[in-house]
DNA sequence: CGCCCGCTTGACCCATGTCAACGTCGGTGG
DNA sequence: CCACCGACGTTGACATGGGTCAAGCGGGCG
């Protein structure tokens, strides 16, 4: 079930067989399917266990009182929201699916089996956590000093890099199921204006983007047009020097 | 030493005077001064070490190659810097000082000494990173939603309820050693428009600016004005609920 | 005393927002 | 099977928040 899970961990260090199958077994006790543009849980509520999303898309967001709404993050097939928010009381914020998501509750004392037994699982949780802040900060950068152009150029850099860690693309092309609304819930940018810049990317030749299917030709030539630096997803098989059985461990 | 941090720990969750001391022995092994405008580590250094914040302000940031600095996060006394980078191999940002900076080098070592022998450390530890990646997202949106004089009202009455939190304010003001070209770098903004927007927030006596001294007469105002709302610092003794000693514990 | 850094101000410009209309496609019901 | 509808995408005209450039100012420090 996971595999989009173990996949993305996999990048990070290697899993033995009893890794994967304390996964499986972890993420497979409940499993909960959602509409597409419903809250999967909302700001106020108390968080009472991690999801994984299955398949699908989601989102994190927040809404001002006067309805500008700003996507804080997104939420692919493989991710966990927030591994442990429990210890928080309620949340800042609310997460909502973009698409019909298919998604595994983890109860808390799962999660406390799962990294009590396995050090390379909780070192690998460890590592997507951490990516998953370093993408917030990343954002962060990318709204405050980056023109239209950039912002939109990166994200798809960067969404089309996750998706390659999970086993979602084919070849230079992925599936993109966001609206230009939401493009510019993201980007800090109207829907206008994500527009033209959609646009002006596909007239440079830089993205093909026909429905919901996303081509990028060139992905270096689109990563300099956008300043996009790869460092910080941390891609490089970093876990392997922590690995008690080292990267000569043979790949399943 | 480190009364700013336990003082803010001391918001989530009651310490014992044991808890205290184990947070002083580790946090004063090894302390460090830096001069203002330093950089404590760099982009592409490998993290080694955990650091406390005993004095003075700090930062993230990140450059981008034509010039353009994004300030990711601000580090007030009491803050500490990613206890747990050590799993990623390399930063993908950097950490300079604004101000002089006195801070305590933690070994990852002495971290792991601490959480394994203090659950409550641990929790509170736990709270304080989740709440630093809470107000990175605050950030997203304060970037992609909010006007510049939004932007601005909301930073400040961020770092005035942090202050507050470590002990840093004298009634409604406190000390704001950051200038104009800092906020700007932080807000997304130019250095002309933040002067032009302190200007209008002091007109309309919502802030006092004189030097370094920030007095803030209604902070009910400003956090009006600016859209703030402080669930995300999440500061109401959320920790009491999980503290085996109970919220009766007699505070020292 | 003088210099430099940070603050302030004005004039002008441009990226992006707003508003409004129109196009297009897929789904649904008559 | 067609007509309609709603959501999404596209386009143009115009407005504006905020950027840029440039000059002046003030005060703390060498």
């Amino acid at each position: 079930m996971p595999q989009h899970l173990i996949r993305k961990l996999g990048q990070f260090t290697h899993l033995s067989e009893e890794d994967r199958r304390a996964l499986e077994d972890a993420t497979s006790r409940k499993v909960r399917i959602f509409g597409a543009h419903q809250d999967i849980i909302s700001e106020g509520d108390a968080p009472e266990h991690v999801n994984l999303i299955l398949e699908g898309w989601a989102c994190r967001y927040k809404q001002l009182e006067d309805g500008r709404r700003q996507i804080i993050s997104f939420f692919l097939p493989g991710d966990l929201c927030d591994p442990h928010v429990f210890v928080l009381r309620e949340m800042d914020h609310s997460i909502g699916t973009i698409t019909p998501v298919r998604l595994a509750e983890i109860s808390p004392d799962a999660i406390l089996d799962l990294t009590d037994e396995h050090p390379r699982i909780t070192r690998a949780l460890w590592w997507e956590m951490l990516v998953k802040v370093a993408i917030q900060r990343e954002w962060t950068v990318n709204l405050g000093q980056r023109t239209g152009l950039e912002r939109i150029g990166h994200l798809l850099c960067e969404l089309f890099i996750r998706l390659r860690g999970v086993g979602l693309t084919e070849g230079d092309s992925c599936l993109l199921p966001v609206t230009q609304v939401e493009l510019g819930d993201a980007t800090g940018l109207s829907n206008v204006h994500v527009n033209r810049v959609l646009q002006e990317l596909r007239a440079s030749g830089l993205i093909v983007l026909r429905g919901k299917r996303l081509t990028i030709p060139d992905l270096e030539a689109l990563q300099r047009v956008a300043l996009f630096n790869a460092n910080y997803l941390h891609l490089d098989r970093e876990g392997w020097h922590l690995d008690a059985n080292g990267p000569d461990q043979p790949q399943a």
